[in-house]
DNA sequence: GATGGTTGGGTTTTT
DNA sequence: CCCAACCATC
C-alpha cells in the first residue's frame, strides 16, 4: 500500500520522506510538494513500526493539521492517525499545559487572552498607574511586551538587562517595568495566558521540571515542524528541548517565504538549524509543480533582489502558460470592478467555477472595494481573515460570560459583561472593585463574593445590583457540570436576556447581530455533536472554549463551496488557485510605507509578494491604481517597484485609458450598475511624471497612440468589457487589450461570431453605449 | 454616577 | 471609516 505512494514522490522527495532517524531539515521552494513529504514521511515512519503516540507534528495551521491527518487516514486507517499529535504550535502546547498547569500554578482551566483581552488590560493599567496614554501606547506596549516574551525576557530578565531599560528610558517610558509587571502579575491571577505565554509558559514547563522534561521527551520520539523559517525563538527552543533526547527531529521550511517577523518569527532558526544540530541530514526540493513557467520565472526574478537567502533554484517542468497581466486603474473601486468582470468572464469561458479563484491582498481594508464589485456582478465569494466571527461584539460578550463561568477570576470577562446588559453598575463602580481586589489580595470575583461584607465606598443600591449579579453567575454555575457546551450557552443566552436586549433595540443591526447569536448556538451544537464521536472529549464548554480561544477563520470553513477566495497574502500561505489576483500593488501599500526604511523589512515585503506569486497555478494577475480610498480620503498612488521586478517578456500589460479618468461622468454609462451614491466630484489625479514608474514597469498606454479627435473611432475607448459593434462580426464585448500605436489589439467575442482578435488599426468599430 | 451623543485619533500582516 | 475617550445630560 505505502509503496504505492511512494511512487507518487520523486526521487528528492523520496529521500526526506524515508530518512528515519536523526535531524534532518528539507529546503522546499514553493509548491515542490513539501506537504506530501510531510505526509508521507509520517506514513511512512508509523509503517516502520514507530508508536504513532509518539509523533508530533506542529504545522502552521489546524487546518493543515486536519487535512494533513486525513491523508495519513487514507494510508494508515483512520484508527491509528488518530493518535497522532498535530496542530500549532499554539493548540498543541496548550493542550499540554492544561494536563500540566497545576505545576506552574495555574488552574488547568486557564482562560487564552486574545489580543483585544491584553490591551484591554493594558489600558487599565496604564490608567490605573495614571501614566501618560499618549506616550504609553497601549499597542506599542503590548507588541513590545510580546517581543519579551517570544525572546524569553521575563520581567526579571528585563529588569535586569541595563540596555532594554535604558532603551525604555530614553523613548520616555521608565515605567514599561512596572507596567510589564503589573500586566503579567494581573494575568497570573486571572488565571489567564495570553498568546505568548502558551509559548513562554512551556519553555517555562520544560526547564523548571525536568521529569516534565523527560516525559515529553520519551513521548515525542518523533517531531516534524513544517514552515520552521516562521518560527520564533520560544517556539525553537520548545522544539530544541522535546529534541534533545533522540534527535528526530525534521524540519520543513522555505527561507524565501518567511513572512512573520512581525510576530517574532527568526529567519536565522531555519539558516542555523545545521549548526544546531549535529549530522543534520539537508534535503532539496527544488522542482515546482504548481505552477507555469512563467510564473516560477518571475517569482524568482522577483526573489533574486533579497540579499539574505539561502540559495536555490527552483524550476518546474510544467508549460510556459499565460502572461502576467498587469493592469492599471483609475481608482480601487474601478481595480474592483476589473477584477470582478474579470474572474466573470474568464468564469464563463473556461467554466471553470469560482472556487478556482483567489484575489489576495496586502491589507484587510482592501477586501471592501472587492466585495463590493464582487457583489455587483452577484459572484459568490468568501473572505477570509479580517474581523473574525468570533471578535464580533455580541459573539464576544456571551462568549465573556461562558469564560466567566469556567474561570471566574477571568478579569477581562467579567469588565466586559458585568454591566452587559446594561444593570447599573458604571465605570466608577468597576474602578472601585479593581481598588479593592488589589486591596484585598484578591480577584475581583472575589470581591463580588463578598460585597455585603468588604469596606467599600459604594451605596447600597450598587451593592445590591453587583450581588444581583453575582447571584446570577452562580445560579448559572450549579449546571455547570451537568449540561455540555451548548445547553449552557443556551441557556446563558436565555437567563441573562443576551437576545431579548437585542430585540428591543429593533436596529437592523440588532437583527444582524442576533443571528449571529443564533450562528453561535449552531456553531455550539455542531461543535458538542462532533466532540461526542471522540473517545477522550466530552463536549464540555472548557473544550469548546480552546477551541474558539485557538481557532482560526479555516477552521470553520464551509466545504464545496463555489465561492472566489479574499484573503490577506498572509492567509494565503500554503494555498494554491488556478488563479491568482493581486491587487494594490502600489508603492506605500506594498511595499507597505513601514517597510521601506530598512533592507530587512522591505525583503520580508518582497518575500510575502514571491508567497502571493507563488499561489498560482496557472494565471497571475497584478493589478494597481492611480489613486485610492484611505482614512475615507483619496490618496494618489504610484505603482510598486515589485512590478519593475518582473521580467518585461513575462508580462502582459493592460492599462486603462487616463484620459477617461477625467471625464468620467461621460463614460458613466459604460459602467454596469453606476451607483447614484458612488458618484462624486473627483478631483482629477495628478499624473505622475513617467520617470517615476520603474522603467521595467513603464506602462505602454493605448491612449497616446491615438489622439481623441473627430467623430471616428477614439481607441482609448475600447477597453475591457465595453460593448462595441463591428461591421462584419455584429455586437460583442471586449474582452481584452493589447498592444500600442499601430498594434493595439483587442480580444473581443461577438455574440453572434465568437472571439477575434482585432488590430484596431483596421477594425471599424464603434463603441455601443 | 450612569448613559448617550459627539469628536478626534489611528490603521500591516496573525496565533 | 471605526472605535475609544470625552462631555453634557439625566
Amino acid at each position: 500500500m505505502l509503496e504505492n505512494y511512494l511512487n507518487l514522490l520523486n526521487e528528492a522527495q523520496q529521500k526526506p520522506t524515508v530518512h528515519k532517524d536523526g535531524p534532518l531539515m528539507v529546503i522546499a521552494g514553493a509548491g515542490s510538494g513539501k506537504t506530501r513529504v510531510l505526509t508521507y514521511r509520517i506514513a511512512y515512519l508509523m509503517q516502520q513500526g514507530v508508536d504513532s503516540f509518539s509523533i508530533l507534528a506542529l504545522t502552521f495551521t489546524n487546518k493543515a493539521a486536519r487535512e494533513m491527518k486525513a491523508r495519513i487516514a487514507q494510508i494508515v486507517g483512520d484508527s491509528e492517525s488518530k493518535n497522532l499529535w498535530m496542530g500549532t504550535f499554539h493548540s498543541v502546547f496548550a493542550r499540554i499545559l492544561r494536563a500540566e498547569a497545576d505545576r506552574l500554578g495555574y488552574p488547568s482551566n486557564f482562560t487564552i487572552y486574545d489580543t483585544q483581552d491584553s490591551e484591554r488590560l493594558l489600558s487599565s493599567i496604564i490608567k490605573e498607574l495614571q501614566l501618560d496614554k499618549d506616550l504609553y501606547k497601549v499597542k506599542q506596549i503590548r507588541s513590545r511586551i510580546s517581543s519579551f516574551k517570544n525572546s524569553l525576557i521575563t520581567v526579571r530578565a528585563y529588569c535586569n538587562n541595563p540596555e532594554l531599560v535604558e532603551a525604555d528610558r530614553e523613548s520616555k517610558r521608565p515605567e514599561m517595568g512596572t507596567i510589564y509587571k503589573e500586566y503579567v502579575d494581573r494575568c497570573f491571577k486571572a488565571g489567564a495566558m495570553d498568546f505568548d505565554d502558551l509559548l513562554l509558559k512551556t519553555n517555562e514547563l520544560l526547564n523548571r521540571f525536568p521529569d516534565v522534561l523527560a516525559k515529553y521527551q520519551e513521548r515525542f520520539r518523533y517531531i516534524l515542524v513544517d514552515e520552521y523559517q516562521d518560527t520564533n525563538h520560544s517556539q525553537y527552543l520548545i522544539v530544541r528541548a522535546l529534541a534533545d533526547r533522540y534527535q528526530n527531529v525534521c524540519v520543513v521550511g522555505d527561507d524565501a517565504q518567511s513572512i512573520y517577523a512581525f510576530r517574532g518569527a527568526n529567519i536565522q532558526n531555519i539558516l542555523n538549524f545545521q549548526r544546531d544540530y549535529d549530522d543534520v541530514a539537508v534535503y532539496r526540493l527544488e522542482q515546482n509543480y504548481r505552477s507555469s513557467k512563467t510564473i516560477v520565472q518571475a517569482a524568482n526574478a522577483v526573489i533574486a533582489n533579497n540579499q539574505n537567502r539561502l540559495e536555490k533554484n527552483v524550476w518546474t517542468a510544467n508549460p510556459e502558460g499565460h502572461k502576467i497581466i498587469f493592469h492599471r486603474s483609475p481608482t480601487d473601486s474601478d481595480e474592483g470592478r476589473y477584477v470582478a468582470g474579470d474572474i466573470f468572464e474568464r468564469a464563463m469561458q473556461t467554466q471553470q467555477g469560482y472556487e478556482n479563484y483567489a484575489i489576495l491582498y496586502r491589507t484587510n481594508a482592501q477586501s471592501r472595494a472587492m466585495e463590493d464589485a464582487l457583489r455587483k456582478r452577484n459572484i459568490p465569494y468568501r473572505v477570509y481573515g479580517g474581523v473574525s466571527f468570533y471578535q464580533r461584539k455580541e459573539i464576544k460578550d456571551i462568549l465573556a460570560y461562558l469564560r466567566l463561568l469556567i474561570n471566574p477570576n477571568d478579569e477581562e470577562s467579567l469588565k466586559r459583561i458585568i454591566n452587559y446588559p446594561m444593570r447599573g453598575i458604571g465605570q466608577t463602580t468597576v474602578n472601585k472593585l479593581i481598588v479593592a481586589a488589589k486591596t484585598h489580595d484578591c480577584t475581583m470575583y472575589q470581591v463580588l463574593e463578598k460585597v455585603q461584607e468588604l469596606p467599600l465606598n459604594i451605596n447600597a443600591g450598587t451593592r445590591t445590583k453587583l450581588q444581583d449579579f453575582y447571584t446570577l453567575m452562580e445560579s448559572i454555575k450549579i449546571q455547570l457540570t451537568s449540561l455540555d457546551a451548548f445547553e449552557l450557552a443556551e441557556m446563558v443566552t436565555k437567563k441573562v436576556g443576551l437576545v431579548s436586549v437585542l430585540k428591543k433595540e429593533g436596529t437592523p443591526e440588532a437583527v444582524t447581530r442576533i443571528e449571529n447569536i443564533e450562528e453561535l448556538l449552531n456553531g455550539i451544537k455542531d461543535f458538542v455533536d462532533g466532540q461526542r464521536e471522540l473517545v477522550d472529549a466530552t463536549g464540555s464548554l472548557v473544550e469548546f472554549l480552546e477551541d474558539v480561544a485557538l481557532a482560526t477563520d479555516f477552521d470553520n470553513e464551509v466545504k464545496d463551496q463555489q465561492a472566489v477566495s479574499l484573503m490577506t497574502i498572509h492567509l494565503a500561505k500554503g494555498l494554491e488557485f488556478p488563479n491568482v489576483y493581486i491587487v494594490g500593488l502600489e508603492e506605500d501599500l506594498f511595499p507597505t510605507a513601514m517597510s521601506v526604511n530598512t533592507r530587512a523589512e522591505l525583503e520580508e515585503e518582497r518575500r510575502l509578494f514571491y508567497v502571493a506569486l507563488t499561489r498560482a497555478e496557472k494565471r497571475v494577475t497584478l493589478t494597481y491604481t492611480l489613486s485610492r480610498y484611505r482614512w475615507g480620503k483619496i490618496i494618489d498612488a504610484e505603482p510598486s517597484r515589485f512590478l519593475a521586478e518582473i521580467d518585461e517578456q513575462l508580462v502582459d500589460n493592460q492599462v486603462v485609458n487616463d484620459d477617461y479618468f477625467f471625464k468620467p461622468f461621460m463614460d458613466a454609462s459604460v459602467f454596469d450598475a453606476p451607483d447614484p451614491n458612488k458618484v462624486r466630484f473627483r478631483q482629477p489625479v495628478k499624473k505622475k511624471p513617467t520617470a517615476k514608474v520603474p522603467p521595467k514597469a513603464r506602462m505602454k498606454s493605448v491612449s497616446k497612440a491615438a489622439p481623441s479627435s473627430g467623430p471616428t473611432l477614439d481607441l482609448s475607448e475600447i477597453q475591457q468589457g465595453i460593448r462595441v459593434s463591428h461591421s462584419r462580426f455584429g455586437f460583442g464585448t471586449v474582452v481584452s487589450t493589447d498592444g500600442v500605436g499601430n498594434d493595439a489589439k483587442a480580444l473581443i467575442r461577438f455574440d453572434q461570431s465568437g472571439e477575434k482578435n482585432l488590430l484596431l488599426r483596421f477594425a471599424k468599430l464603434k463603441v455601443v453605449s
